[in-house]
DNA sequence: GCTCAATGTGCCACTGTGTGGCATTTGCTC
DNA sequence: GAGCAAATGCCACACAGTGGCACATTGAGC
């Protein structure tokens, strides 16, 4: 892990590091908004937590604040999307052949394996915000499915209905690795639930009563 | 179709209809409300329509709006939520044996053929207000998933692995299967493109890039 | 080093959603 | 019809999110 810095990760972008002291500049309100955002959130919870408090923490205007994420729930995510974010440009850096659910679940792991510590630290606190947040966990699904649309762009035909099926299963396969990892969120114990959750996949359809 | 009730649909109860002149008026703005949300939210769009245009309509006060729905976005998917309620009680009264994919999908078949016409109006305008609309989107995704819990809950153990996985492609399926029958809407089709997307599970786990 | 344009920011006012309190009305019961 | 409980309406409020405009900071040209 630990290959891609955060500064890329909240910049969204796979150039290198912005040049200019401007772009710096807001890069670091950025990155102070989504740390304040988790921490605070964690403490007080997400709904009874208002933005005003976290502007005031991170000393920024409201005007500002949304000049640099679409919601309240979108700075909770930050963590969450990077790694979607990541994954895309993971997915469309390896090579696409043999079985797409096994191109699926390496690119996951290769995502996972790119991740730095500072995000392993940060996205099991998104994720109890997310369990403990009705709002945010609509949110969460949501981008879920903004980025299912992504990939089976880079999959194949998006239009194609066992392949829309499959990316559902996967994703889904993966959110369940997620709930069994969520306990003891030990970085090193992810990918081992992830290929276990991927390898029963077959079983599970298989499932009697 | 046709066994079910509009007013027993959105009472959401199972008992019979309601026998006091208050709770037959209650049920009656309920009713109005839901019908002219999709109808007023159909032809401005969600988003773009106010509450308050919904309830001037309806000649209703905020407050009261309130104790029905839980927000906005609940009224607009009162058709949905309908679909789950009647789905959940099918799966009660269902012998659950052989292959849980099919107890499912029978489940939801027969559930298909409770809707009356009147459902079978408002479903498919709910579903492209869910298309056009990312906030309700996400509500309908939430929702689904607080429903996959309680599915969980009557097929086994909710904590097992593949339990879950299963219930997860199971829904998955099913918003495929919509996904295809979305286009035309016929009422008739629906069972046919739910068979096709569950018979398609098995040779999505295989495709190959 | 100074000016100028561009970009980022802060402040203010506004819309819209959702909630709590309280008086009023409406339907039910005796 | 009187009394009671439930539903409703109205008012004020908190919070999320947006648009407009002035101000400050940065980067570039001279």
């Amino acid at each position: 892990m630990a290959a891609a810095c955060t500064a890329r990760l909240l910049s969204m972008t796979t150039s290198g590091e912005p040049a200019t002291l401007r772009e710096r500049k807001k890069l670091r309100t950025r990155q102070a908004l989504a740390e304040t955002a988790i921490s605070l959130f964690g403490e007080r919870g997400f709904d009874a937590t208002p933005l005003d408090a976290l502007l005031d923490t991170v000393e920024v205007s409201r005007r500002t604040f949304f000049r640099n994420y679409r919601s309240k729930e979108d700075v909770a995510l930050t963590a969450a999307k990077q790694l979607w974010s990541v994954f895309l440009t993971t997915l469309d850096e390896t090579a696409k052949s043999g079985p797409l659910v096994d191109v699926f679940r390496d690119a996951l792991l290769a995502t996972l394996d790119r991740m730095d510590d500072d995000w392993y630290q940060r996205f099991p606190a998104t994720l109890r915000l997310v369990e403990q947040s009705p709002s945010l966990n609509g949110h969460s699904l949501r981008h879920c499915a903004e980025i299912q649309e992504e990939v089976a762009h880079r999959l194949g035909d998006p239009r194609d209905l066992e392949l829309r099926m499959l990316i559902e299963f996967c994703v889904a396969t993966w959110r369940c690795a997620l709930d069994e990892w969520l306990p003891d969120c030990a970085p090193g114990d992810l990918p081992g639930h992830v290929r276990r959750a991927f390898s029963a996949m077959k079983d599970s359809l298989l499932l009697r009563a």
